[in-house]
DNA sequence: ACAATTATATATCAAATCGATATATTCATT
DNA sequence: AATGAATATATCGATTTGATATATAATTGT
């Protein structure tokens, strides 16, 4: 996951370590972050599969060391931003591909959203079984976390079709 | 985090760790959940900080390691239960001490709900601003993470006031 | 009746991640 | 001149994930 963002990231401009972590703070920080620790790896990965390249400058007296996204590297990212969106529940990592949506031709994007909200569905529709299963009989601070599911998934569909009205209507 | 679920399911029952974590799986997982590899290692770690005694049974032919909390572990567990519920953004951890928020007296329960939906105010208001500045004149998905991100805290706080409006109600 | 599969149960491993810390330089403020 | 904040990379221990290994019991298919 870290090392497509970073690939994301690199796409448009040359970066460091530092510029990925406060690129991340500004545009990602709500729903994706990564620490220094796995930043500089991801580089160290990254740079020994071929996917960027580094090249260390002095910049203001301060050494850097900038990293460019090479072809190899622009296919892999490609290839990962095609597969579906997946959906976890726990975490916001569904927000990261749609991130990077704007690099694909608009009806693909939206068939990703219209799968992705697809698959969120039938999640939805077992918490809402199992809420009419335990019925409140439960203590009321469990229950509250089911409910507290169920409206989240809810507002996740909702929101797809917010976005996908959104570029439909762009469209025109 | 996954130490004190775990002293919170072990303070109702006596669990192996497959039980932890099919309880989990019924229960929190769509919040939160933890692989055997996350499970079994925390409950050496716990027994070896003297928080849980462990007692080896055969049930049915089967080998099983059955958990028990101590008096230090539920002190341990409490004590985590009563400090402020932390709010992460990326995560969906705040509602794990909330699923335990029943053992405390009603009243400091709703204590720690407001002043965990102050806490997202802020950080909402943050989010709010940066929409300001941007004003979609950037690519549409990443704005579009942007408003999920306000969307999500509002829901957050509008959870936490209906969950607070219930609690009340069956003061009555 | 036999085979295959699923469920129960624990354990371990490499790889990845976090949070903290160390190091060093430059810039801004007082 | 001194202090602190910002820039920048790197590493460490602890933790987590996802996968895999092992073994037995129960269930299901044919």
């Amino acid at each position: 996951m870290l090392e497509y963002i970073i690939l994301g990231f690199l796409i448009h401009n040359e970066m460091s370590g530092y510029d990925l972590k406060q690129a991340m703070q500004r545009s990602t920080s709500n729903f994706f972050d990564a620490s220094f620790g796995s930043i500089y790896p991801a580089l160290k990965r990254l740079e020994a599969k071929g996917f960027i390249n580094s090249r260390e400058v002095i910049d203001g007296g301060k050494y850097k060391k900038l990293y460019v996204i090479t072809d190899t590297g622009k296919s892999d990212f490609r290839n990962w931003l095609v597969q579906p969106i997946e959906f976890n529940g726990t975490k916001l990592d569904h927000l990261v591909k749609v991130f990077f949506l704007g690099s694909l031709p608009k009806e693909q994007a939206k068939q990703m959203l219209e799968d992705f909200s697809g698959k969120v569905e039938p999640v939805l529709q077992r918490l809402r079984e199992s809420q009419l299963k335990i019925q409140e009989k439960t203590d009321i601070f469990r229950y509250s976390t089911l409910l507290y599911g169920i409206d989240y998934y809810q507002f996740i569909i909702n929101w797809c079709s917010e976005l996908l009205r959104e570029l439909t209507k762009h469209e025109e």
